[in-house]
DNA sequence: CTGAAAGCGCTAACAG
DNA sequence: CTGTTAGCGCTTTCAG
C-alpha cells in the first residue's frame, strides 16, 4: 500500500540525497548530475511520488491554471470552442479551471475575484463582458485577460473575434444578389459586441445598396426568444429574407418558418445564419451561414494570452479573423453565384 | 495604484493587528471580536486584499478544486451536464478543473495523474472508463471518485448513470406495442456500460416477446459511423423501426433514413433515440426517445462526491435513475399507448 | 553539481 | 479572543 501523500523530503530520504535535489530533478529548467537524477527518478517511481503543484505555485508565483469564465453552453459554439481552448492549453502544459457567469455583469465581475483568489496566471472571457473596474483589477494584479468572442471598447483589452462587420456584409451581398427585397434581421443579445458589429455590418452594406431593413426583431441569443421574434415579424407585410445573428437562433426561426408558420425554405423566404455550428450542415437545416472560425479562433486566443503571461509587457492585441460564407440551401442562391 | 499582491502580513500591519488575526476573520470557522473584524475588514478593503487560496490549500490540505474529466463535448448531452455540474459545485463553494481526454485509457489515466497533482478533493469522471490501476491509486491517495453516466464492475466505485437496462427495456417495449416486427438497434461505443446495458434490456425485452433483433449495427457514439451503419443496415431486408444507443447518433440516423434514402419517419420506419437532449425535442426531429434526467444525476453525482469528501469513510453509492420514454413523433404510437 | 537555509502566504495549535 | 510559533511542500539563493 502506497503512502497517503508522498512528499519530496521522504524522496530525498530514500534517494540519500538533499530534498533539494529532488526538487531540481522535477523541475524543468534545473540541473542534476545523471546520477542523482537517476537514483531520484528511482526513488520516486518506488513511492509514487509527484510533486505538488499547489506548493509549487506559491512559492513560484506561476500557477499554470488558466481561469475560463463562459455563459452559456447551449450555444453549440462553445462546447466546440471550449474543447479546443481545453486541449490546446492542455498540451501547453497549462489546466483550465472553469467558470460559469450569466451575462450580469455583476456576477460576471465576483466569479472573476474567485478566480483570481486560485492566483490564475490568465484568464479567457467567453462571451461575457466586464465591468472595466475589474478588468482594472486584473490588470494592477497583473493577470492577463483575453476576450473571446466578444471585445470591447477598451483598446488595451485583447480580444479574439471573427470579423462580424465584415460577416454582416457578406450576408448582406448575398441576399441582395439573390433578388431579396424584403429583408428582415433577428438581433442577438443587444449588449453583445458581436451582436452589434454583425448588424452594423449588415445595414451598412443594403443602406450601400439603397435598401432599408424592412423588419428588425430582438432574439437576445435565445432560442425561444427568436421564435417570437420571428411570429411577431411575420403577423403582417412578412419579409422574403431574413439573417438571424447566430446560426443557435437561426435554427429555431427555421423551425418555426416550417413548422408552425408552414412557409418553404428557402422558396418563400432565405434563412441566412452566422456561426456555422456542427447544426447548421445537417441536412434537416442545411443553413447557409457566415462561418466563425473556431480552431483558429482559439489557437490566436491562446497565443495572445500566453505570449502575454511570458512577457507582460507585450501589447494588447484584437484580432479579428476574417469567415468565408458557407452556401448551403437556406438561402436562394443568386445566379451564377462564385463560390 | 493598488499594489501587486496583497498578503495577509500587509493588512495585518495596516490594520494593527497580527497576520493570524487576519487569516481568522477569513477564515469560516474562526473567531474574532467584533473590533478585530471590523479594523481587518476595512483594511483587508483599502489594500484590496484576498487571501491566497493555493497557499491555504497548501496547508490546510483541502483545495476546493473537483477535477473534472470528460471525454467528448460534441454530444449535447455533455454541455448541458457540465453546465450544471459547474454551476452546482460553485454553489457549495467548489471549483471545476476540466480535463479533455481521449477514450484511451492510457490517456484518461495520465490525464487523471496531473489531475492529482493539483491536489483535487474530488473526481468526476464523465462518460470515460479508466484502469484498476489509477483507481486504486486515488484510492490510496484518498481522493474520492465518482463516475458519471458510466458505471463499472468494481463495486467500490461509486457511480451515477440511468437506468440503462429498464430504459432499453422501455424501448422495446414501445417498439413492440406498435406492431413493430423487424427491429434493429445500433450501438454506441462497446467500451461504455450506458451501451451495453441498454442493449442488454431492449434485447431482453423483444426476447421475452418472443422477437429477434433483426440486425444490429455499431455507431460508437459517432454520428458519421451512425450513418454508415444505418447505410448498411437499409441496404437489404431493412428493418421496420430502429432503437439507437443514444440521440447523437439517432439524429444522424434520422437525417441518413430520410435524405439519403429517401424513407418516410414513423411511416415507413420508427426510429427511438437515448438521452433526450435538446435537439430531440426541435419539430425538425420530433425524436421518440429515453429522457436520461441530467439535472437529478448531477445532483445525485455532486451529492455522492461531496459527502464522500467530508466522511472519507462513506460507502460507494451506484445510482440508477429512471428515465422515463418520451413520446413524440419520430416512432409509431402504438394505439391506446398511455402517457 | 549539491546541500543548507530562507521563505512563499497561509492555517493551526499553543499559551496567555 | 489574540499573538506567537510552527509548520505545509516546494523553489531558490548561497556557499562549498
Amino acid at each position: 500500500m502506497a503512502a497517503q501523500k508522498v512528499t519530496s523530503m521522504e524522496v530525498a530520504r530514500l534517494a540519500g540525497v538533499s530534498q533539494s535535489a529532488v526538487s531540481r530533478v522535477f523541475t524543468p529548467g534545473a540541473s542534476a548530475s545523471k546520477k542523482t537524477i537517476e537514483k531520484v527518478r528511482q526513488a520516486a517511481k518506488q513511492l509514487g511520488y509527484r510533486p505538488n503543484v499547489l506548493a509549487r505555485a506559491v512559492v513560484s508565483g506561476k500557477s499554470r491554471i488558466i481561469g475560463l469564465v463562459v455563459a452559456y453552453l447551449n450555444n453549440q459554439f462553445y462546447p466546440e470552442a471550449l474543447e479546443r481552448l481545453t486541449n490546446t492549453l492542455q498540451e501547453r502544459g497549462y489546466h483550465v479551471m472553469i467558470f460559469m457567469a450569466s451575462n450580469q455583469a455583476e456576477n460576471v465581475d465576483s466569479v472573476v475575484e474567485e478566480l483570481l483568489d486560485f492566483q490564475v496566471d490568465g484568464i479567457i472571457a467567453a462571451s461575457v463582458a466586464l465591468s472595466s473596474t475589474l478588468y482594472e483589477r486584473c490588470r494592477t494584479v497583473g493577470v492577463p485577460m483575453v476576450l473571446f468572442n466578444r471585445a470591447q471598447d477598451d483598446l488595451t483589452m485583447s480580444s479574439v473575434t471573427s470579423d462580424n462587420v465584415a460577416g454582416g456584409r457578406k450576408a448582406a451581398e448575398f441576399l441582395l444578389a439573390g433578388g431579396h427585397e424584403k429583408i428582415g434581421y433577428i438581433a442577438g443579445w443587444e449588449g453583445a459586441s458581436t451582436q452589434r458589429d454583425r448588424e452594423a455590418g449588415f445595414v451598412a452594406a443594403l443602406q450601400e445598396a439603397g435598401v432599408k431593413l424592412h423588419a428588425r426583431g430582438a432574439g437576445n441569443f435565445i432560442a425561444e426568444q427568436a421564435r417570437e421574434a420571428t411570429l411577431r415579424m411575420f403577423a403582417s407585410d412578412p419579409p422574403d429574407a431574413v439573417f438571424v445573428a447566430n446560426d443557435h437562433m437561426a435554427i429555431s426561426v427555421m423551425d418555426t418558418l416550417r413548422f408552425e408558420l408552414g412557409l418553404q425554405i428557402p422558396a418563400d423566404v432565405s434563412v441566412l445564419g452566422y456561426d456555422d455550428v456542427a447544426v447548421a450542415s445537417w441536412p434537416a437545416y442545411n443553413l447557409t451561414t457566415i462561418r466563425q472560425p473556431a480552431n483558429r479562433m482559439v489557437a490566436e486566443t491562446v497565443d495572445i494570452l500566453l505570449s502575454k503571461i511570458e512577457n507582460p509587457a507585450a501589447a494588447p492585441r484584437r484580432t479579428e479573423i476574417d469567415g468565408p460564407l458557407i452556401v448551403r440551401g437556406s438561402a436562394r442562391i443568386p445566379e451564377g453565384w462564385k463560390t
